[in-house]
DNA sequence: CCACACACGTGAACC
DNA sequence: TGGTTCACGTGTGTG
């Protein structure tokens, strides 16, 4: 180790003071000099280099299930995991839009979006028709019924109006087109039942509403 | 450097045949034998660790907003924001008790439970009444007018009755004690609001139903 | 002793 | 040019 400090930088020769300490390099001393400072420099810069690179690893430490000594590489692996599994456990949980429009409707998409499926089947559905009290109610015996767990539910009325968005989750062994058809089979029947007792007449009761803004 | 690899790999000396070659060194040729073999086992494994540790970390580069030639200090730095607010954002999206119990109550607590407090401040609202169509609305404009942000909102009926449990987010320059108060407040008059029209008489419509099972 | 993991200093490459 | 990042081979410590 030592040798490669010494003959890379510290060689010297020709110096006009100690010639016989110089034998085969035609460098200055301000050469020397130069290329050691450097040396030193580049030195000093990888080690913070290093450090800074250990620190955010450490850091990284205290966030996950893991004790001090875990190697860099398993750290790095349980890493990739976390926020493979975060990203698709918030990926779904954004923005919808939930205002209410005049006219019925059912949708229900599949929303899996991100590249690694190896979660369960993610669906968003979305109901909008009149309101009534026992909207939510039967919702509920829907989802249970076809063994959906809700990650996330917004709701916004309107004039009486009410639009039900909804991020469900199916289980993995459950075929996806077929959960799809069924729930928005489910969702048309609940929609039936509702009509028929429309009240029109109800005046807006405000402005924009939704539950996430 | 040279001599690096001059005496890790390519070179072969320790020859039977040409002992001298071997001057100032106590080492038998079996020794030397295998003290290169052993060398280049260890370079072998040191290439294999950095490669196992780089292969993590491209993995990362494509989980995160990056191309492919950030740092990799900087790539660890995002990686850290990133598990960071994953961790937060879904820390407190987990089961909560939304089931209507007979009495009215509502709590307000304040859920930042994770360390790093450099995220906006989460409070979880629970609001169990006697149910009414116009809750939803009101409680729409109570978040509305506090710019609370709600992260989650699980409700449950049961009996005529009510249990809605909001997870919100209120923004860092707000105070989280005088919040909380607030918040507390508009729930309350929330409820008086809807006492005195209560109809107990109501029979239960079924078991436990919630929304996120 | 060997397998493994880490820190180190250095040359190369890229602005 | 200098500043910065990377891969490399090696020394060292721990099991």
């Amino acid at each position: 180790m030592m040798q490669q400090s010494f003959c890379s930088s510290s060689d010297n020769n020709n110096n006009y003071y100690h010639p016989f300490e110089v034998s085969e390099i035609t460098d200055t001393p301000s050469q020397q000099d130069r290329a050691l400072a450097a040396l030193k420099n580049h030195k000093e810069a990888e080690k913070r280099r290093r450090e800074r690179i250990n620190s955010h690893l450490d850091h990284l430490r205290t966030l996950l299930p893991c004790n001090s000594k875990t190697d860099k590489a398993s750290l790095l692996a349980k890493v990739v995991e976390r926020v493979k599994e975060l990203k698709q456990q918030t990926s779904q949980i954004t923005q919808l839009e939930t205002v209410p429009s005049e006219t019925d409707e059912i949708t229900v998409i599949s929303a899996g979006s991100d590249i690694s499926g190896e979660g369960r089947l993610i669906f968003e559905a979305s109901l909008c028709c009149e309101d009534r009290s026992d909207l939510i109610p039967d919702l509920i015996e829907i989802l249970k019924s076809l063994h959906l767990k809700t990650l996330k539910a917004e709701m916004a009325t309107l004039g009486g109006r009410t639009r039900n968005v909804l991020v469900v989750a199916a289980e993995k062994e459950h075929n996806s087109i077929e959960s799809i058809h069924f729930l928005q089979n489910s969702l048309r029947s609940l929609l039936d039942r509702s009509s028929g007792c429309n009240d029109r007449s109800k005046r807006r009761r405000g402005l924009d509403r939704r539950m996430m803004p």
